[in-house]
RNA sequence: GGAGGGAUGUCCGAAUGGUAAGGAGCCGGUCUCGAAAACCGGUACGGCCUCACGGCCUUCGGGGUUCGAAUCCCCGUCCCUCCGCCA
């Protein structure tokens, strides 16, 4: 079958197995089994019974193309030899061949297209060392640090910020709308330095490539990426163009090497980016309204994985560390989570998020989310290496995280060092950079 | 935004309606103490269906004409040249 072009095209193109459907028509039960751990409603029959409607289709096409083949030899070879009479017997036979040939071929198609959202709206298998369990179900692997002790009440990040002219919600809502932030002064110049200092740091002491990519990507990066077809409400969209805004470096990262063969010998690739972030955000509320904890364009610095199947969940934790470091250096207080099955995002099989301290909320907030995504989205996008020793291409295994988030984060430095009287004492790391050990 | 040109394998590159030349590279072999050179053979990446034998697809993507399309027609993507616009 071929495979070019955008996977939303019709026709008889290959379709996207973001699970292998070999896999699953050789263990349907043992796929469903774990799949169910993450939504019990999946259900694989109607695939199947496509599945194995496609291919008595596929036969009898390809009979059909065969013998239309060989037919056409048959013609050039017979007007060679100027035996007209057999050649038109054979041309009114071969007529009725490709006529049948190409309602089987339409049927074909339609399955393909029914096949193919099927398996779309699969989600990734859990990995086995992922907790069964709701969202709240999670498992805490490990804190840094205390939450620090005040003996004062401590302040909400918008109240010192809007007191210190760091940031400038109102302003930013009369330029775009409400939940757009605007840093304002030392603000831009923290928020700036923060995203600065980040990246270097993954670069040089990590290692990652560092990329600053297009902010707009079209269709076909996000359905590869896997927040299409089913998670489009969170973006925003240019329908002139269609094109979507980048909610999350991951989707443009993935498609870096979209329909490439690496060599082993290139793998890990690990590359490093900063984007601002868009996300329509439709379902939140309360809390989480005010000031920069849920906002509609924050900034990231994104770490993305290529690896190989062996080694994909050392590099995990390896991610979690390089994501960790920033946390640490800034000295802020944060936990380590586990999510369970039914909280993971449809393209991860195993997903660990950091979680930093926020003291005037009195809980943790993620800041990274750092997820395995194996094969899933290496399928969808055609991503593949060449082993080492030879041999059949294999999909590789893609990774990606926070490292990190920077508006949460940004509020986290405010509100775990703010002091009595309303000042911010700032980390070393960042006071020595930015000229001034207070936001005052 | 307008006009024109282009896309063939790992690379270069031919084929203008009859089922993808040729060369380089790569792999295997002969020769050699060994290597190079030379010579001989293989080489369309890759994929789908099949227990297998084998069949089928793959000339940027999609559609059409045809018994038959790299080749003809339509739509799209990307690249190049020029014009316009613009930080």
């Amino acid at each position: 079958m071929k495979r070019h072009g955008p996977p939303e095209a019709s026709g008889l193109y290959w379709r996207l197995t973001m699970l292998d459907i070999r896999t699953i028509r050789s263990d349907p039960d043992g796929v469903l089994t774990r799949l169910r751990r993450r939504d019990p409603t999946i259900d694989l029959a109607p695939l199947l019974a496509l599945d194995e409607e496609r291919r008595e289709l596929l036969k009898r096409v390809e009979e059909l193309r065969r013998r239309q083949n060989e037919g056409s030899e048959e013609v050039a070879a017979l007007a060679r030899e100027g035996r007209v009479a057999e050649r038109d017997a054979l041309l009114a036979e071969l007529r009725e061949v490709a006529a049948q040939r190409k309602g089987a071929e339409e049927r074909l198609a339609q399955v393909e297209q029914k096949l193919d959202a099927e398996l779309l709206a699969l989600p990734n298998i859990p990995h086995d060392s992922v907790p069964t369990g709701t969202k709240e179900e999670k498992v805490i692997l490990r804190s840094f640090g205390e939450p620090p002790a005040f003996d004062f009440p401590a302040k909400h990040h918008l109240a010192l910020a809007e007191a210190l002219g760091l940031l400038d919600m109102e302003r930013a809502a009369k330029v775009a709308g409400a939940r757009f932030p605007m840093y304002t002064g030392e603000g831009a110049r923290l928020e700036f330095t923060l995203i600065h200092w980040m990246l270097e740091l993954h670069a040089r002491e990590h290692g990652y490539r560092p990329i600053l990519p297009p902010i707009l990507a079209n269709r076909t990066s996000f359905l590869v990426s896997g927040q299409l077809p089913k998670f489009g409400d969170e973006l925003y969209r240019c329908p002139e163009d269609d094109l979507y805004l980048n909610p999350t470096a991951e989707s443009l990262l993935v498609n870096l090497h979209r329909d490439e063969i690496l060599s082993e010998e290139d793998l890990p690739l690990r590359y490093v980016a900063y984007t601002p972030c868009f996300r329509r955000e439709a379902g939140s509320y309360g809390e989480e309204q005010r000031g920069l904890i849920r906002v509609h364009q924050f900034n990231k610095v994104e770490l993305f994985h290529y690896t190989t199947p062996e080694r994909s969940y050392d590099d995990l934790d390896e991610l979690v560390g390089h994501a960790e470091t920033i946390l640490k250096r800034l000295g802020l207080h944060y936990r380590v989570a586990l999510l369970t099955a039914q909280d993971l995002a449809q393209q991860s099989a195993k997903t660990i998020d950091l979680e930093v301290w926020l003291p005037a909320q009195g809980r943790y907030y993620e800041v990274s989310s750092c997820s395995n995504c194996e094969d899933y989205q290496a399928r969808r996008g055609n991503i593949r290496y060449r082993p080492a020793q030879g041999g059949r291409p294999r999909f590789v295994h893609t990774l990606n995280g926070s490292g990190l988030a920077t508006s949460r984060l940004f509020a986290a430095i405010l509100e775990q060092n703010q002091t009595a009287d309303g000042k911010v004492t700032l980390p070393p790391v960042l006071a020595e950079r930015l000229g001034e050990h207070t936001l005052e």
